[in-house]
DNA sequence: GTCTATATTGGGATAGAC
DNA sequence: GTCTATCCCAATATAGAC
């Protein structure tokens, strides 16, 4: 059960190696299931490594998910910003189609997404005051954007649909199908536009 | 970060107080990060009562969820069934409430809905298939009794709408507050009617 | 059914040679 | 910066007395 997956990046210098091992095994397993001595062996590495360049387990933790958080904040913001800039008046849905659109195709590999899901579903109480601090004021960036276009709704109202806009992207990166779908097979698709108008909806009705 | 609760559960029998306090650890620290030890401990009894009623820590995790998912289901299928039974025609939303309402209403105890949230946050492989498992059969009847409500819907999109309600649902029972919400304080009102009428709109649209 | 004691493994972290 | 070796602790699990 423990087993790192044989598949390592061979390119890059130690650090960007453990990063890159301990992304996927986090991802995977979650933070508390996932040991040290796993990434470092995913990664080609020895273990003193990982305290070496990172200090320790939740050091590492923090690195892994700072690598991502500043270029995701910034392709939202662009994205809104662009909306913004072209003809009035926005729609709903163009301001949440910024918001989600860079988590399926802002990374070349797509494990972006899957790593923050993964944070949304940590049960650590670090974690809670962690995504206030990495997401906190791009999310109020969004709401400020949405607030003038759906004028019938209070502050709370607004703020609730948007938290469950943001549940219903994280269960759509947590799971690449629905229940009930075949197991075996590929994916369903068509995912991500049924989520961006499911979302649409459920915010402007 | 490992210390148990004080709080014990000091009623029923040793399986009971063994149940409780699992159930408690495992919601607050997920499956991986909560150690038989610590359950032991907020139980009150000895450690090897844990193996000896349970077998393995796989096994109490699976007897903390099989105390709720039989009463989950039959609650969420008699809602159903009196929707059904009710003067025609039904609303998506009315089938959308049967659906929600019993994870927040039907426990005395308000925690049922927070495992049933940790479990889908859980990483492991076992957690697909179990969810698979306990609430396939549940999901395919609510599946089934919204297909001629909204006729304009394909299958495929009937199903990924339905898939996108349960991640609002997920993620309103794992945060109390939306995001910027005011970190101090009592959580805001609202958030289950919020959840309803965005869920219902997302699916109807 | 409940306890003590222990087997066995694996965890994070560090010291110190190179 | 990287290695070996090790410390120290915590984990699950079991054996066996009571």
């Amino acid at each position: 059960m423990n087993k790192p997956s044989s598949l390592k990046s061979e390119t890059g210098d130690t650090p960007t190696k453990i990063l890159d091992a301990a992304q996927q095994l986090f991802i995977a397993r979650g933070y508390a299931a996932t040991s040290l001595r796993s990434i470092s062996t995913a990664a080609g590495v020895n273990l003193s490594a990982t305290h070496y360049h990172f200090g320790s387990k939740e050091g590492l933790f923090e690195a892994v998910i700072d690598r991502h958080v500043g270029p995701l904040n910034a392709a939202r913001l662009r994205a809104l910003s662009e909306v913004q800039t072209g003809p009035k008046p926005n729609s709903p849905a163009q301001i949440v189609q910024a918001f989600l659109q860079p988590t399926v195709s802002d990374n070349t590999i797509s494990v972006l997404p899957t790593l923050i899901a993964r944070i949304f579903s940590e049960p650590e109480a670090m974690t809670k005051s962690l995504l206030q601090a990495k997401f906190g004021s791009t999310v109020e960036q969004f709401v400020t954007a949405l607030r003038p276009l759906l004028p019938q709704l209070s502050d709370s109202q607004l703020r609730w649909r948007f938290h469950f806009l943001i549940g219903a992207m994280i269960h759509h990166l947590n799971f690449d199908r629905p229940l009930g779908s075949d197991i075996a097979g590929p994916a369903p698709s068509g995912g991500f536009a049924e989520l961006l108008s499911f979302a649409s909806a459920g915010l402007s009705h």
